[in-house]
DNA sequence: CGTAAATGTGAACGACATGTCACTATATAG
DNA sequence: CTATATAGTGACATGTCGTTCACATTTACG
């Protein structure tokens, strides 16, 4: 069932989809639908929070695998990259709800997710105070703004993959998109 | 009706908002808006054109008003602080259409939208490119790719403005932005 | 086997949103 | 002042979608 309303979803977008089209493709019954999720918005929750929580689970493991903060980053980008390419119906929807446009879903945002979504920027700016601490990176911005910006630099890539795969295809070395943070525009 | 329809769909989204109540805003009646407008996702698709069609004018013209490619990005920093400070209630509609989550309005994404962002990337990378030749920047990236990046970045303070704007104002010193850019993390 | 619990069904229902249309009010022009 | 165009109205037809529920089928188990 959940598979099926992912791909239905991430196609078309959660008002696009009425529910029986969910239960014709999961080959169940609307009634039977009902007997597992309260409502479409239960199903719609249920999905996303189920797929955040692999995702920055992964996410946060990758950060974990080195004290090297480098190496950190590295994995993590490499990460991000596996764990969509498997997923890439997942995409869709994880960016609408970590970007922009969430009052298309729900009203307001889902507490659940914003709050996930946060402690993951959080921990990510840890490892970028960490680098500056030790020396390793320069401070050439507040460790809070540089995650945001990591994170939105790799959910660009992303983006341009989705929308034309063969020709931006997700970078297979990290460092491509590192080395905008890396390295500076300026010389000196 | 068009700026009635704008606040109301900037609040609640556009699946939210059913006609009757874009037409009490406006002070219309119903069959008053459909004289103008064939149907609901025309209303629509013209409120998102005007807007974002003032809006790449102003940062197009941000990055003409001066030959040296670092004045053009912090004009354009600026240009784009200044645009969206003005007008807060169109930036989620903007970030809804040109970043993630476009299927939850048309199934499939608006050309006529996508071909002006695609337009203002271009010549965004454009000046990269200048700057490269120059010698004035490094190519630390694929100057198409910097072009995303700045955008998505820029795009990722005014995310966070708008969800915080006391706590995380858009910065007033371009600088702030553009250093993630210009000065390199790692050092050499 | 028999029976009870669990799982599954899909026609029917009601709420509600879009878009229409016959009509009125107002403005413009000859 | 009449005629014609334009702007405005809002009750309602039409259709869709989420959700329910009385019933059927399967499974679990003593």
């Amino acid at each position: 069932m959940l598979s099926a309303a992912l791909e239905l979803f991430s196609e078309k977008g959660y008002h696009n989809v009425p529910m029986h089209e969910i239960a014709e493709k999961a080959e169940f019954a609307i009634g039977t639908l009902y007997k597992f999720f309260r409502n479409k918005e239960d199903l719609y929750r249920t999905l996303i929070l189920e797929n955040t929580d692999r995702f920055h689970e992964a996410l946060t493991k990758a950060l974990e695998e080195t004290d090297d903060e480098v190496e950190k980053l590295r994995n993590y980008v490499r990460a991000k990259g596996e764990v969509f390419r498997a997923n890439a119906s997942v995409i869709r929807l994880y960016l609408a709800e970590t970007q922009g446009a969430k009052f298309n879903v729900m009203v307001g945002f889902d507490a659940d997710i914003r709050e996930r979504y946060g402690k993951f920027l959080q921990s990510l700016a840890l490892v970028f105070e960490a680098g500056i601490k030790k020396k390793r990176f320069k401070r050439i911005a507040d460790p809070y703004h540089l995650s945001v910006s990591l994170v939105n630099l790799t959910n660009a890539f992303l983006f341009l993959w989705l929308e034309e795969p063969e020709h931006h295809p997700y970078p297979e070395d990290p460092d491509t998109v590192l080395n905008i943070l890396f390295k500076g525009l300026l010389d000196q």
